[in-house]
DNA sequence: GATAACTGTGGAGTGAACTACATGGTCAAT
DNA sequence: ATTGACCATGTAGTTCACTCCACAGTTATC
């Protein structure tokens, strides 16, 4: 597909579409069409890597974290034991972001429970990280 | 407590405490000290302020959303109703999040798990959220 | 073959959220 | 009274993630 469908699709605008070709994010294909300027060819997978640049912006990871993970990935350079060593890390990282969230939402629904119940006794509160 | 403990405290620079008093997100006391230009002074509820600034922006939401619910806070403008309606939309956004990032983790255990096999079988996806 | 609807490149601009000075006033301790 | 650790203001710079635009080539349609 060309980039006007591909935009349709992922919900992102044309020019950022561009922008994130421009950061390594997306690789699409070259069409034969286009002459000196050749379109540009997105197929179905880049999509799912729109869906996961989307994820990991959710995540709270900025786009030049996520472009080096899948720099990393896509050039399945590094052996198996890095590999693994690698995805370890993300999935601690994932880990402690999942331990914060999990934190905040306990917080939230206890200020809730608190409020519903009249705002008797103390009033709970959020202890910040050491 | 003052602009340096402050910013111990909550974990932020003193420039971006200062920053967010410019933006409004805290109204800190102005002490007799400092003469012309008066010294900021920082209560405990402040404290907790710069908490919430913490969780609105992990939810996603921008210094200035933060600032206009505190101010609609802050002039004790909304019911209890409203109070508790607000929160319980907060808490759902969390809970989205929360899933994403279980779908993610998810993900990448199981990935793990698939290369310390040597890689048999299929390899585990990501499904798209619909 | 004119024209509308695409495509590309390059570069500048925007808004958000800091971050880094330079400059100068204030305070506590010696 | 000087020194060092604070404080404030103001302005400028940075990074990030877009966003806009002018200009030009290409393709599809009538």
């Amino acid at each position: 597909m060309l980039i006007s469908e591909f935009a349709l699709k992922t919900g992102l605008s044309r020019e950022t579409v561009r922008f994130y070709v421009r950061l390594g994010l997306l690789h699409p294909q070259t069409t034969l069409k286009g002459g000196r300027n050749p379109y540009q060819l997105f197929r179905p997978e880049d999509v799912a890597t729109a869906e996961l640049i989307r994820i990991g912006q959710a995540l709270g990871l900025s786009l030049k974290e996520i472009a080096a993970l899948m720099e990393k990935r896509r050039k399945g350079k590094l052996p198996l034991k890095g590999r693994i060593e690698m995805m370890r890390a993300q999935l601690a990282r994932l880990n402690r972001k999942a331990v914060e969230l999990d934190r905040l939402r306990a917080y939230v629904r206890a200020k809730i429970e608190w409020q519903e119940d009249g705002e008797k006794g103390p009033e709970p509160t959020l202890e910040l990280a050491t």
